[in-house]
DNA sequence: TAAATAGTGTCTGTGAGACACTATTGG
DNA sequence: CCAATAGTGTCTCACAGACACTATTTA
């Protein structure tokens, strides 16, 4: 069979050898990773930032990602960055959006790649810092008090129409002096969002844990997840065909008193 | 206050002056969009696919799509490609997913954003054309009969972990001579199964009808997006709320026979 | 008028939500 | 030993699932 020529009498062949993309204009891609975690105590969410030291938005705090390189997909470029940040491999990380309003980054046209990345608490770090980070209907604080920062940003409310279907959306707008760089407040809004609704339906909490746990540690971390307090029973019997007694019996992190030892049954 | 200097002792103004992205490799980013509609008799799904005019993939059916420019965003791009393919304007678009994966076009290097429309029956078209859609289990067929085109995947499952949890994956292997282009056989399951998860819970189904439609041919719709048959009662039942009678009997599309008439309510 | 389809009434089982209770632990 | 927390038993209610029935329409 000879080969199919195009409208130029080109075979694919000749036509990727003198394929050029160089007239179309082409934007930078990143990825920007919100790593969560939950904090010792399991009384508080967290999440890691770096502090930028180059223009723009000099001294803000950011996700932590970087440029995609050519030869990796975006997934790979995100468990790179992740893994220089926090060393990291092998732990939950998930494609949440793309984002490519213009103008979102003032350097050049870049878009970013969203992920989430689910770690358990006490892991060491290079450059990056964990923030305190709690999320209620109206209001996001995040804190550091080691570095002295807390950065706060105000939830509003707004409707759009997407077909004939209309849809909730919130704006975020920053009360306190310092922000986070770019659009980050976005992506960590839209990220936890999409967290928390699958978070009840789903076994990512087991992410966020050790190996082993105790049952009110992990009813802590729905509850701060779901943002609304759960009943022991109910939420025992949800978990109970997800996890198996280890047969010890530990503290809990939440109170600090003996309760059974559970792991993950897979 | 005098502007900040970074670590070259620029201020942000003069950083950005000087900036240059050149030095990075950059890709293309296109949007691919999946336009998904109910045939005239609700009987089965329909796809919108381009023919392809040029290499790679001379002659191979294409979703509708392209570049993103520079001072849009990939929502923008996807609703004015869909706004030269169709007409429609206001659709429901929503963005699905990132393709990034090298080689997945084999000009250069590409990303595609894909996003997934859903479009009420009779829409007039400028080039593309409506293909048949069955989505089972371990099969995709995707048919034209003016054309003489039919295009079969065979659907089998693996798993993968991330992190503590194991998901179902799925690879689709082509059974037929044609094939889609790129790998937009991926990003149709992607975009059918996400579709799929939320069709239930949420009111999408109605950006598939008219401005007014009948139960038969409603539940005909879900019965089609969910791959399974619904019990009459129940499905009336989950519906009454969202939709209210117009007060004329019209004939259901399904079967022909007078039934009530309904329209959504907002 | 008969077959097919539109539309309704109602039973059941499951699971989330709620509350009250007993058992264990730490100070 | 007592206050606090771990852990259990069980009631209620909403809702999906299931089936049987009546009403209307078409041929």
């Amino acid at each position: 069979m000879p080969a199919k020529r195009d409208s130029n009498n080109l075979t694919e062949k000749e036509f990727l050898k003198q394929y050029t993309d160089a007239i179309y204009d082409k934007p930078s891609v990143t990825t920007d990773i919100l790593v969560l975690s939950v904090n010792e105590s399991f009384s508080g969410l967290k999440v890691l930032l770096v502090k930028r030291e180059e223009h723009p938005y000099l001294d803000c705090y950011a996700l932590p990602g970087g440029f995609i390189m050519k030869d990796e997909t975006a997934y790979q470029a995100a468990a790179r960055k992740l893994k220089e940040e926090t060393g990291l491999e092998d732990v939950y990380l998930d494609q949440i959006y793309t984002f490519t309003k213009p103008g979102r980054d003032p350097r050049t046209w870049v878009m970013s790649i969203a992920y989430l990345a689910l770690v358990p608490v006490k892991i060491a770090l290079s450059k990056a810092v964990w923030f305190d980070i709690r999320i209620e209907d109206s209001c996001i604080k995040l804190e550091n008090s080691d570095e002295g920062v807390s950065i706060c940003y105000d939830i509003t409310n707004t409707t759009f129409k997407n077909g004939k279907l209309s849809y909730e959306n919130w704006v975020a707008t920053p009360v306190t002096k310092d922000e986070l760089a770019f659009d980050h407040i976005e992506i960590i809004v839209e990220s936890f969002l999409k967290l928390r609704a699958s978070f009840e339906h789903t076994d990512l909490a087991f992410n966020m844990v050790g190996d082993t746990f105790t049952l009110p540690d992990l009813q802590a971390l729905y509850e701060l997840v779901l943002g609304k307090s759960l009943y022991k029973t109910n939420f025992r019997a949800m978990v109970t065909p997800k996890i198996e007694p280890t047969g010890s019996k530990i503290k809990s992190r939440t109170k600090n008193k003996l309760s059974t030892e559970y792991r993950y049954r897979e």
